[in-house]
RNA sequence: UCCUUCUUAGCUCAGUCGGUUAGAGCACAUGACUGUUAAUCAUGGGGUCCCUGGUUCGAGCCCAGGAGAGGGAGCCA
């Protein structure tokens, strides 16, 4: 049985047995006592082992670390801190753990050390804690999405078109990399190669999403991408989850709609099945602000962010109205902004932060940016100027979505397919949709990991995903 | 990729003006203790001071180069 179902039980006189790792072992002259977990929930189940139960050789290989089955009858707790415990008859060693080597102590680590030891952090409450809140993000996904009418589609992680633009790909070869065959003019010749052309993985699979919402109406994809950018930051990963609707007949607001009810749930279904775990991740946050100056320690805790963020309105405007909000600014009157405010910048961190974190104070959704910071695909204004997109900023992560609704008429499109220089012949299956039976449709992309870290209340996302892949680091 | 900070025991860190034998807490080991909650108390072991080179009578400390890590920025989700 495992340790979440068991600590529920009410104490009997039935024979249970529990299988799991050892946090700590306390021995007085009569009785020990062994914290056990097996990764079902935060909280460990306490062995108590009496003078004798077990021999002493056993009770000796029992270290922090170890992995244990024990055998005995449920009893309630004499002490304080949980309400059933089992009194050992018998304990099985499955595995020992040399106390002089293995790296996990009972006490604090640093988030770097950890990060370090990957493949063990998983056993620690704070890793634990983050994986089950991940997986109940990734379950609580596609029951949202079933709930409401969309398809899985599974787009491919092989791709041969870096239309997307979306940064740079790594590359997907099996030529030698030593003497490749090459062409007569000296480039590696990729006829040669597996798929017979360049290929890449993946950096969105937003494209064959609207293939398939051209189809199916509304679908999502919900899978790995890959980023070959140079990021060395707290929210960029080379490798990362992305969930990315796409839905036929939806325009901007519809989609800003979705986004905002979508990422409510999310936080609302976190609050509701993972209430332990954010507990746990409350107090250990609540310990590490008390280090930080007064100035910079947040004013809510994280169920308290939570359900502000899943129970408030996030607020809408333009690009244009930011702008303009920025240009009122203490900041930018006293010139504290590092880079300058104007209609048809870039925003800059620094911007999206006064405007999420100081100005609004809650969840924003910037639409209608100018067309030449974005994406090849938005739809194109009346005004001719800005693009349908819709980016939803989240305070302490910044961009958590990216989305728009696209350009579904063909002439625009391929005119902007030629501005920014992608070549027809490669996306000729994407035009194709516009030719072919098109429709108003929209869609976004949300960074799985940024939602993990708001909702953890983590501040670094390699602590939000088991094995981080960055720029130097391929371990585990 | 740029800016910036850091690297000393298993972990987290201190280390004075460059000075002879490098410290603490925790962890670990041993012992004590009749119910503990990261138990407590006592005792003990444990060091390539990130690497390479230089300055100096003498370098953990100063200089140069390199590696790794953290934070910030850019790119973005």
């Amino acid at each position: 049985m495992q340790i979440k179902e068991l600590l529920l039980q009410s104490p009997s006189q039935q024979t249970v047995t529990v299988k799991g790792w050892v946090r700590t072992k306390r021995v007085s002259s009569s009785v020990a006592f062994i914290a056990m977990n097996d990764g079902s929930t935060i909280h460990n189940i306490q062995a108590v082992v009496s003078d004798g139960a077990v021999s002493e050789e056993t009770l000796k290989l029992v270290t922090t670390g170890s992995c244990i089955a024990v055998t005995g009858i449920l009893i309630p707790s004499q002490g304080q801190g949980q309400s059933v415990e089992v009194q050992v008859s018998a304990i099985q060693v499955y595995g020992t753990a040399d106390p002089e080597k293995y790296p996990l102590q009972p006490k604090k680590h640093s988030l770097e050390f950890l990060r370090e030891i990957a493949h063990l952090r998983p056993r620690t409450n704070t890793f634990s804690a983050i994986l089950r809140i991940r997986h109940a993000l990734a379950f609580a996904i596609h029951q949202y999405f079933n709930d409401h009418g969309f398809f899985y589609l599974h787009t491919p992680i092989i791709t041969g078109s870096d239309a997307e633009g979306a940064g740079e790909m790594f590359r997907v070869t099996t030529l030698p990399a030593i003497n490749p065959p090459l062409t007569e003019d000296g480039k590696v010749d990729y006829k040669e190669d597996f798929f017979g052309k360049e290929t890449n993985l993946t950096v969105s699979g937003q494209l064959e999403g609207e293939l398939g919402a051209m189809a199916l109406s509304k679908i999502y994809t919900f899978g790995p991408t890959f980023r070959a950018e140079n990021s060395n930051t707290t929210r960029h990963l080379a490798e990362f989850w992305m969930v990315e609707p796409e839905m036929a007949f939806f325009e901007l607001t519809d989609n800003m709609n979705l986004a905002e009810d979508f990422t409510k749930s999310l936080i609302s279904y976190a609050l509701e099945n993972c209430a332990d775990d954010i507990a746990f991740l409350e107090k250990r946050l609540l310990e590490e602000e008390k280090m930080k100056k007064k100035e910079e320690q947040s004013e809510m805790t994280l169920s308290e962010k939570l359900r502000f963020v899943s129970e408030n309105t996030f607020e809408r405007l333009t690009y244009t109205e930011a702008i303009d909000i920025l240009l009122q600014s203490k900041p930018h009157k006293q010139g504290k902004f590092n880079y300058p405010v104007a209609w048809g910048i870039d925003l800059q961190s620094e911007h999206e932060r006064y405007l999420v974190e100081k100005h609004f104070k809650k969840p924003v959704i910037l639409t209608h940016y100018p067309k030449d910071i974005k994406a090849f695909y938005m739809k194109l204004e009346d005004d001719g100027k800005t693009v349908r997109a819709m980016d939803v900023l989240f305070p302490g992560i910044g961009e958590i979505i990216g989305g728009s609704q696209r350009e579904d008429n063909y002439e625009k499109l391929l005119q902007r397919t030629k501005e920014v220089g992608i070549e027809e012949d490669s996306i000729w299956w994407y035009l194709q949709t516009r030719q072919f039976g098109s429709a108003p449709h929209a869609g976004f992309g949300l960074g799985f990991e940024r939602l993990v870290l708001f909702v953890t209340g983590m501040s670094n996302i390699r602590d939000v995903i088991p094995f981080p892949r960055t720029p130097k680091s391929a371990e585990f």
